[in-house]
Parts: C-alpha cells; sequence; structure tokens
DNA sequence: CAGTGGTCTAGACCACGTG
DNA sequence: ACGTGGTCTAGACCACTGC
C-alpha cells in the first residue's frame, strides 16, 4: 500500500527515511487539537465516535483510537465507555483538586471561600510580560484574592492573565462567581488550561502577607509560582500562591 | 472463541458480565510485574521480546504490547525500538532526577557533594513504622546527610529504611558509595525504587538545622516527607528532607 | 541482513449505557 | 436493540540497531 494521502510522512514516496517522520495517528493527534483549540467541540461536549472520526480523516478506528489515547492521557479528553470521548472541562467535582495540590492533613474535605480583593489592568510587569510572551507594552488582568478553608485563610493568590484574551473581567463578575477560577476562564473567556509548570519554594511572610493569612510576620509560607497553558502550550496565566501550610500540605506524586 | 484458559476473565464461561473482570492484557501485565519482583530480569537488562512473551503466555503480540506499554508508561520498563524493551534503572544520568525535583534558578547543572552525618539501626518510631508497615518493635536503619550543590549545603535528609531489608548499611559502606542511593540500593540490597509520594511544607529552621545549612535560625525551609515504594506498592524509604530554596526551587508539573 | 520495537489495518467479540 | 468505547487477534509493513 502506498503512502496515505494525509501527508506524505517520510518526504518522498517510498520511506527514504529522511528527516522528519510523523506517524498517522501523531498526525490524527494533531487535527483533533486543531478542532478542540478552534472550539469545534466545547468543553463538557462529546466528540465524534472513533467511527466517524475514522471515516472523517479516512484512516482505521485503530488510528484513530491511538490518536485519542493520547489526548486522554494528557487528560485534554476523557473516555467513558458506552458513552463516548469528552471534552475535559474544569467545571467538575473530581477535576477541581487536578490543579490545586494543597490538601487538609486529616483528609477531610474543607469548606472552602474566596475574597477578591483586587481587580485590575495595569501595564504588564517585565518578567510577567515574559512569563505570558507578551510585550512590556501591553495590558494584562492583575487580580488578588484570598482564598480560606474552614474559615482559616489559607491561600494568597496574585493572578495575571493577558488582557486583550481576558476583557470585561471585574471584581464584580469574579464576586458573582462560584466555583473554579479555571471554569469561568472556559465558559466566559473560551480558554481552556491544558496544563501548568509550578516552581516551589519556602518564603519568610512579609508583614502585610501576614496580616491576610493572620499569621506571625516572618512566619514559613509555601510561595508556588505557577504558569498554565491552553492548547498549543500558550501561556495564558501566570499565578503567585503563597499557601500556609500548617493544617494543609501540598501533595505530590513521583513516577 | 471461547476463553482465554489463562484466567476465566468473567466467573462464568460466557460472559455472564458478573462481578471482577480483569482484561488479558492486566493479566499479562501482573505475570510481568511479578517477574520484575522476583528479579527474573534486573535492572538495566533487557526482557525479552514481544514474540517471545508473546509465545511463552499463549498470547498475540497486541496484548503483550499493551501490558508492556502501560508499565513503559509508568517507567517500570523502558522500550527501545530496534534495541529491546529494558527495565528501568536508577543508574543512569537520565533518570537522576526522576525523583529529585529540586531544580538551580539559573539552569545551569551545578556540582554535588554528600556528606553523611550518621548511620545507625534503631527501633522504628511510630509514626516510621506506621509509614513503613512495620511494628515499633521492628529495626530500621535511620540515616542523615548533607548535600551541597556547588559547595553550598541545601538539603538536609533524614532517612529510614526497614532494617531487615537494608542490613549492612554503614556510614563507610555509604562514604564508599558515589552515585544516587536508589542506585546503591537497587545493586545492594535487590531493592527498586518505582513510585513516591511527597508531602511538601515550609517551615522555619530550628538552630540546629539551621547551623547545618549554614543559615540564620528560623529561615524558611522547604520541608519534603516521602514515602517511596518498591513493586506491589510495597513501601521501603521514609525519607525528611529540608531544602533551602534560595537558589533552587521545587519544580512541578501538572497535566 | 536479521531482530527489535513502532505503525496501520480489518474484523470479531465484549462490556457499558441508554433507550 | 443499538451505539459507544474496550479487548483481542492476525498479518503486513516501517524504522531503528547492530552484526
Amino acid at each position: 500500500m502506498s503512502n496515505h494521502p494525509l501527508t506524505d510522512r517520510t518526504g518522498s514516496d517510498r520511506s527514504a527515511s529522511s528527516a522528519a517522520f510523523s506517524p498517522l495517528y501523531q498526525q490524527i493527534k494533531g487535527l483533533l487539537l486543531q478542532s478542540l483549540d478552534h472550539g469545534e467541540w466545547k468543553p463538557g461536549e462529546a466528540i465524534p465516535s472513533e467511527l466517524e472520526l475514522a471515516a472523517r480523516f479516512q484512516v482505521s478506528q485503530g488510528t484513530v483510537r491511538k490518536a485519542i489515547d493520547e489526548l486522554a492521557a494528557e487528560n485534554l479528553l476523557l473516555r467513558r465507555q458506552g458513552k463516548g470521548t469528552f471534552v475535559a472541562t474544569h467545571h467538575e467535582a473530581k477535576v477541581r483538586f487536578r490543579f490545586l495540590r494543597l490538601t487538609p492533613d486529616d483528609g477531610k474535605p474543607p469548606v472552602s471561600g474566596s475574597q477578591i480583593l483586587e481587580c485590575r489592568r495595569v501595564k504588564a510587569p517585565a518578567d510577567i510580560a515574559a512569563l505570558l510572551e507578551l510585550r512590556t507594552a501591553d495590558m494584562v488582568v492583575n487580580m488578588r484574592r484570598l482564598l480560606s478553608f474552614d474559615q482559616i485563610p489559607t491561600i494568597l493568590d496574585d493572578i495575571w492573565l493577558p488582557g486583550t484574551v481576558f476583557r470585561g473581567l471585574t471584581t464584580e463578575s469574579l464576586a458573582r462567581y462560584r466555583g473554579p477560577l479555571y471554569g469561568l476562564f472556559e465558559s466566559e473567556f473560551g480558554v481552556s488550561m491544558v496544563r501548568a509548570e509550578e516552581k516551589i519554594r519556602a518564603v519568610a511572610a512579609t508583614k502585610d502577607q501576614a496580616d491576610l493569612l493572620k499569621l506571625g510576620a516572618g512566619g514559613p509560607l509555601l510561595q508556588v509560582e505557577r504558569v498554565s497553558y491552553t492548547y498549543g502550550d500558550r501561556p495564558m496565566e501566570v499565578r503567585r500562591g503563597l499557601y500556609v501550610t500548617e493544617r494543609f500540605h501540598y501533595k505530590n506524586s513521583l513516577n
């Protein structure tokens, strides 16, 4: 059988063993990613069945399956036997802790509350601009909030978002919203967070931080700097969090 | 075609849709895990080819492949096209940072040094015994060490190991050894660390800790409590590390 | 050139969820 | 009863490694 019409994967017709070789299922995966990015299927919705996709891309079901397998392994898609394959969403109880790794020491799920301290539009500081791949002249949304668990102030977040994407994000709209922030980003701004990188340090609380977190000044805090990415590894959020780790800890698994 | 002879996967011959259903490839995976655990193939060695394993287990190559795929995804096996499939080992430069997530801020790989402070055999304290699934009467090896990067003291480790498994581990044998500790565990004690769970906190340094780490007392430290597991999720190490995060940070990826 | 893992296909049957 | 994803098989061919 000759090469698949999708693309000539090797560069010449009959396997010249040349530069870039991309398996068919990777190309399918790329096409699926594009459809997800373009919003052809929204978070929470089902994508077409494997057989439909196989017909659409003119490949076998097995090849589509392998592409979907990888996207499911990366948590972009969710397979449900008998029902279909669904676009991952942050509007789900079980997914709530995919990005928040702070866990109560005693395991009891806490009652959480959020207080918006500030939300304004400013010119991007140099470090934030670099992380978000913007120019320093570009506008960003800067928001600060205090999260409490069981009424105890626990997380102080300082969040930066690209201004052109997150127009209309205000203290009021934030205060009205109940649920995870990434759910709001999905529904209101069409931004799906797909992956994040965190850098973690121990720092001493400043006076201001200590006051907000009801702590002694100089007390130890876990500093978590996060950059979150949408489809295509485009950075969409910088978040600097300060965690009080007296009744909670940051949980991580190593494989 | 009737059920596979390995086990009757459904409980009755013709799919009674009953309690426990385990796919064939999961059973194969279990058998491979057993062989790994029993040391049939040692770390760094190649396991038999997919076709050989298929013949041995009387299944198709595709089924063996799927079992191996999962073990490779869990980093227990390592596939190398054209060469074979190998048992993962901690004796490898590229695997050195699978468990150590502390990374230099500037990205330059540091020169590392290790100093053994103490190594003794004691009765297991209650908390350690619980984590290692031992009785408090059982003996454990307790070792403390100081790791330096670029001559700067950076990590203070307090390590606990089950005494029956790690006989003959002494300050001298540790001092002689160059390389990652988990490599030593593999070669000398036949213990492969396969997975670990970490709980991370920010704490203030005590006087003793500050002295060893050349820090001001009360300074912030990253406290990392790790439990490491071998095959079969058997806990084999408890490690309490204190990290200085001035020039280094703990790196984590969220998916 | 032979052997290994990697890709792709086609088809059969199973388990799950929903009418 | 039907459609979905999940398992299993058999066979062909490709890419990589080493003799």
